[in-house]
DNA sequence: GGTGAAAATACTACCTG
DNA sequence: CAGGTAGTATTTTCACC
């Protein structure tokens, strides 16, 4: 099980900046502290922060995959024969290698893992297929879906306000 | 139906250039020249390019949901009653528009929609279901699968080589 | 957290092959 | 037309209050 540090508690500053950066995270600094009302290096020292304790993961160039050479983007759910614990470990590793899965979930529900896979053609989707489930004696099913529209692809998290559960 | 531009050809300096900035935005654009043996200005002119024709769609900060008080991811699909283009638009806008919802896309197969979403408890999500479907006439069917392992969140595309179909 | 100066970086001409 | 060079403008970053 992953280390679940507890969640570090944000004060409306750091939501304020963080909703920015989410958008586009060239945004100097001075130009955030006008909008949240502080000092530029206090907006830098709040980011530092937030880095350090894991709340900004990384700062990434969101590349659309249509332009360069995959314009399908697919899911896939996948059922697996047996879910003892090295199998299942063994299928999250396969499944992470590759480059044309861009997301891999293990999931309970009436699958077990759910991709994101974009490729250039459907052709390469099946030779994929091929390799990632029909190699595989692990998997007993699969399901494909294909996607005609990104109706929302925002990687934004919700940070208006913090939950009490 | 959007307009499909036809893809820019990126050449290898091109696909260097983005394999980096997709893993992080920040890196200087000297660190990058060294790397793809280009002089700093050349990297920047290649970057605005790519920009301009939509290559790079955004520069963002990726936020780990989990602490930012949103620890429960879960896929959601989702099929409808009728495929009547304006109760399809409304879905979409209806789907679009909620924050929670991080990601959704239009998809063929046994399913019409596919939602990532967000919360911060199931209870969060029991309500969200209630808004979402249960009061949507026009929704037939959902299914749940709550993630338990995000196995791989890369958002990274291949760049690698182009395909040739 | 704010203020200021210093360092690093990004950007703009201008020139060259 | 794309890249390199050099100078300028911004931005980031650090010391200090």
């Amino acid at each position: 099980m992953p280390p679940m540090p507890a969640p570090p508690d944000l004060d409306p500053f750091d939501r304020a900046i963080l909703s920015i950066l989410q958008k586009d995270n060239t945004t100097p600094q001075r130009a955030i502290g006008e909008r949240v009302n502080l000092s530029a290096p206090a907006v830098q020292r709040r980011i530092k922060r937030m880095q350090e304790r894991g709340v900004i993961r990384a700062n990434v160039a969101l590349v659309d995959p249509a332009r360069v050479g995959h314009p399908i983007t697919i899911f896939v759910e996948v059922e697996v024969e047996s879910e003892r614990a090295e199998l299942i470990d063994a299928a999250k590793r396969g499944f992470a290698t590759v480059p044309e899965v861009q997301q891999c979930y293990y999931v309970t529900g009436e699958a077990d893992f759910i991709l994101v896979v974009t490729v250039a053609t459907m052709a390469d989707y099946e030779a994929l297929t091929r390799r990632l489930f029909f190699e595989n004696n692990n998997v007993k099913r699969f399901r494909t879906f294909v996607a005609m529209d990104r109706v929302k692809v925002g990687l934004e998290v919700p940070v208006g306000a913090p939950h009490l559960p």
